[in-house]
DNA sequence: CTATACCGAGAAACCGCTTTCTCCTAGCCT
DNA sequence: AGGCTAGGAGAAAGCGGTTTCTCGGTATAG
């Protein structure tokens, strides 16, 4: 099927034959190869101007075997932290004439190998943020998607640079706050079963509630969305305990609206607290304390990853982020009558 | 350059060898187009498998002559509105196994007719928000873009589907909502002094102003991002108005912020409205009286035209969405005292 | 003045896949 | 049984570039 007689978009042959001289020299011409009679690369420059000839992008790529396009694969595109690697990364690879492909994975850990293996073959390389592949999957493909970058999913057996957070350490520290306020009955909401940031934060959670010893960590299903924070309200109520944390930001915004509708304050009644920082976090009602993540830096830093790998040199070491608590209005110390340790 | 032999990727030339048919064949039973013998398209498709064949994506869409992917170009992909486009038309587009590009003008309306040229080359066609650039410009470049999909940018001279947003009755139903509270002294936080939307709540604004007769409305420069929205706290207050229309929901969440900041209290001395109602606008501090826009559906209905024009069919008709006022707690009866015609 | 080196630019091969064209073979009809 | 038809699959010609190879011509050296 050989494209109905497009009239538009000159082809370097065109261009060749109207400027009277070959393919091979409107090429070297178009890729500053060009060495002869300066008078010639000047008449093939007018002629092609005249005609408004571009170079075939994919007619290029498939020549030169490289697309200048990486993939960005993420669980959820609706989400902010997503967006700020998106938007970071993006902008990043565009300074050096990369393009970005997004593809949403919708949370469907099972999809992904597939999604992502057909991703790749449309460009040079993806940069990969997989919370909840299992390990065999990403092993199985890592191996077909080099370059590969990896996000937020260390894998030490696995040969590609990766950027993540230390979320143990994050929810840690801000469990650490709590108990510092007083707090000894605190609720973990949990994202994702399956997840790897989950665990981290699950084992985080137990190292701290094994250091302080006299502290009440219980977790609760809770999502990763804001309206699945906003679900969470009555059983978080339920537990009786004086703070909680929440998965992410999201998950801890709606969880401020419930736990508003039922007429819980916030944060005289229950601490709450979020994990990531999100731009809005500190505009809610009360401002959000949180754990703040870079993402913007992660897309930043994937990218510098990335450029190496595709320019054949050693990127630089590996990076994981400390996250920082930022201390706002939505945590502070429990009411009287609440908060003990009941059992 | 022939790409150093490399280890991975069998090509097609490869299967065919190793199934003893030609590639013809191979490529036949790839795209179900083989009506032979079975057990040959059995034997490819065996062959295939143990060599991990997958076809070239960039070889197919060169003798195809599409890509399969479409661009987007916006000009803040850290815009939460944006997002949602992206998003969403993300969503729908790899439904019908389309993927998409991204492209950030990062608000630089001068770059985006080569942005724009540059990424339409690499796909199969456009969706562009560009609510900002030169109508010459767009002209222009709307001819060798197509197929083209326009966002926020209604434009009756272009042979393009055209989703939007009718900015002025947005506008003018906010103001009618603060006039109804009893303001008389309003001041609207501009946006980027030439864009279109800017443009159309000013004009909504006017007519608005022209209609009820007794009301003082003020303009001041405010500009998009939440930086910007805290920066003009200063300047608001010193107006002496009694409410004030943000460009959109960023600077009205940054005002909220300057303003908390000052020492105003919002809405008991003065009222804030934003205008998109992004996801977090009713999580803020009070939560914002806003005019929100279909963003998500915006993607969608996007998505939807593009199809059609990729297929050749009709596409649907041009939509303008109307904003719908939410009303929060931003805005409340001015305090008196205040808010009096003052000249 | 001729042999050699060099230089500029075109011819041709190739990237990997699709599709038209063509050819060969087997089946059918008379 | 022979001629015709249809169907299956390969050869080849693109798609639009890039790059190697090659060759004719000029300049330089002996």
């Amino acid at each position: 099927m050989h494209m109905g007689r497009r009239s538009s978009a000159a082809t370097i042959t065109e261009v060749a034959r109207a400027a009277e001289v070959s393919a091979a020299t409107v090429s070297r011409v178009f890729n500053n190869r060009f060495v002869g009679d300066p008078t010639v690369a000047e008449r093939v420059r007018r002629v092609a101007g005249e005609l408004a000839y571009t170079p075939n992008h994919t007619a290029r790529s498939l020549a030169l075997g490289k697309t200048r396009a990486v993939a960005l694969v993420v669980p959820d595109l609706a989400n902010p932290a997503f967006q700020a690697i998106l938007s970071s990364l993006s902008k990043a690879a565009s300074r050096d004439g990369y393009r970005v492909l997004v593809a949403d994975s919708e949370e469907s850990a099972v999809d992904e190998p597939l999604l992502v293996d057909e991703v790749r073959r449309r460009c040079d390389a993806v940069v990969l943020c997989a919370p909840r592949m299992p390990d065999a999957d990403l092993l199985s493909v890592a191996a077909r998607l080099e370059p590969l970058v990896l996000i937020n999913r260390p894998s030490p057996r696995i040969d590609a640079p990766s950027l993540s957070i230390d979320y143990g350490s994050g929810i840690r520290d801000l469990a650490q706050h709590l108990y510092e306020l007083g707090h000894r009955h605190i609720v973990f909401l949990e994202g994702p079963p399956g997840s790897l940031s989950n665990r981290q934060r699950l084992d985080g959670l137990a190292a701290f509630a094994h250091q302080v010893g006299d502290v009440r960590l219980e977790r609760r299903p809770g999502g990763v969305s804001t309206e699945d924070g906003v679900a969470t309200a009555e059983r978080v109520m339920a537990t009786g305990a004086t703070a909680v944390l929440a998965f992410n930001d999201l998950v801890a915004i709606g969880l401020l609206d419930g736990l508003h509708r039922l007429g819980a304050r916030v944060p005289q009644d229950i601490s709450v607290s979020g994990f990531d920082d999100i731009p809005f976090a500190k505009y809610t009602t009360p401002p959000l304390t949180t754990a703040s993540v870079p993402n913007t830096e992660l897309g930043t830093q994937a990218w510098h990853r990335m450029r190496a790998l595709l320019r054949g040199e050693e990127p630089d070491h590996n990076l994981v982020f400390e996250p920082r608590v930022e201390l706002r209005d939505s945590t502070a110390p429990p009411a009287r009558g609440r908060g003990r340790i009941t059992d």
